[in-house]
DNA sequence: GTCCCAAGTTTCATATTATGGAACTCGCTT
DNA sequence: AAGCGAGTTCCATAATATGAAACTTGGGAC
């Protein structure tokens, strides 16, 4: 059974926000349907959060929505980490090299987290940002490549946490299979998603070694399959390779 | 005297946030000092932002931080709000085309908030973002090309409210002064930051009208006063005036 | 213009919940 | 092995959040 939240309004609070964040700004009473409580209840949340400047009320329509203090946060927690700034010069040139679009990811226990991406400037169409979201590390490009720089038993133990499934067709989910790819992203030096994440997208992956030789940073470049062919990929391999070599040499500098 | 908050633990829990927002990982005791807070009653505000994860603890030093969670409910944030999406491939042009850090305000209250960046790939020196941060109306060239856009009476009603101080020895801070601005900005189509809130950086700004003629949005041009001497500045001026145009006509081709 | 209804807001007695002092555990250092 | 600093758990108690109900407001409909 699953333990409980040892604060009751805290759980409550940031349903409200999960909720306002999913669905823009939304009326009292349609919140308090969603969230199953009572409407005097929400209001109470609601201008708890309004009297911190979370929240904003609209003086026309009265609808709640959150306000940018939550960006604010985003990106303190970001400011906060160095490895963004090592890598940013790096992935900018491999995005405009390849003109196609480059990510930074971070390990997070079995998932990986977006931690920053660069989309070359001609394909200028401005998808969702995946700044701050997850995606397992048995079906991602830089999820296998973290994973391939880990102890089999690592591998294992965390294959076993997975909520394994198949996501499109492709997505590999017998294990004895995975391990042979996971043997030659060891040997190849960089790993490759043909649509086990998202139909359409390839992509390629290398991770980044910190000094004492852990991986805990990835990296990919992304294009829809019609742009990365297997000639193509020959192409990024190098690129991606060298650029691997450059973030890890500067790693090293800073150590 | 101020109200008080209607939730006292939700005053303690984004305190708490806030806090570690600021300072990066920290022990409990270390937060319970800063905070004036129980260690018992931090222990269980974490344990509830653990719970929902949008705290970890790391398992070697027992530090407390906070997760990228916060990320990704800023980039829903983010997401909703369309006029990015429109302005992305102009202020992109713009970076490009002046070589320097342009910036996407949204009006909120009596100030500006970042809403988006874009920086020129060549001065690549990545400033902490700005995005989620706001700036007073009063002192700033966004601010000041919004205000311009709105009646008199507005202009001196968000003045009262505005908490008038110096920020650099050339802040403007003499309402009669400040109307005078106003005037020309008026004439101009355009404002100037001189330095006004931060030494050694000036910066270029205009103002984004929707269809009703409502001005809730700004862009600017922003660069190191040795980058922007008055002829640089003339160049700017053409620029950020055609984009202007090109962005409100893309703005009614939305309505 | 007035009636009505839907939506937001306020109130308050009550039960539930958060509180924080104290006791406990764990890992280092001396 | 004792002492210390840090995190964790427990629990009686006070304080707080709860939600039903009453109230207010504003925007149509007639």
């Amino acid at each position: 059974m699953e333990e409980k939240n040892p604060i009751q309004v805290s759980e409550r609070i940031f349903h409200t926000i999960e909720c306002l964040a999913k669905y823009g700004p939304m009326g009292l009473l349609e919140l308090s349907k969603e969230l199953n409580l009572n409407k005097s209840t929400v209001h109470r949340i609601l201008n708890s959060l309004i009297f911190m400047d979370y929240v904003k009320q609209d003086p026309e329509t009265s609808k709640y929505s959150l306000s940018f203090k939550f960006c604010h946060i985003s990106n303190q927690i970001l400011a906060q980490n160095n490895m963004i700034d090592i890598a940013r010069p790096y992935i900018k040139e491999l995005a405009e090299q390849t003109g196609e679009t480059v990510h930074l990811v971070q390990m997070d226990g079995i998932n990986a987290v977006y931690i920053d991406k660069v989309e070359a400037s001609k394909n200028s169409v401005r998808l969702v940002s995946m700044v701050g979201k997850s995606i397992p590390l048995y079906c991602s490009g830089v999820g296998k490549a973290l994973l391939a720089d880990m102890s089999d038993d690592k591998i294992q133990h965390i294959w076993e946490q997975s909520d394994i499934r198949k996501l499109t067709d492709y997505t590999v989910t017998d294990f004895d299979k995975f391990k042979k790819i996971i043997a030659s992203i060891r040997k190849d030096g960089y790993s490759l998603d043909n649509e086990e994440n998202e139909l359409g997208v390839r992509c390629i992956a290398v991770s980044l070694k910190d000094y004492r030789g852990k991986s805990h940073y990835a990296i990919s470049i992304s294009a829809p399959k019609d742009r990365m062919s297997d000639e193509q990929l020959k192409n990024f391999q190098k690129l991606i390779l060298q650029i691997k070599d450059q973030i890890q040499w500067e790693m090293g500098q800073r150590h």
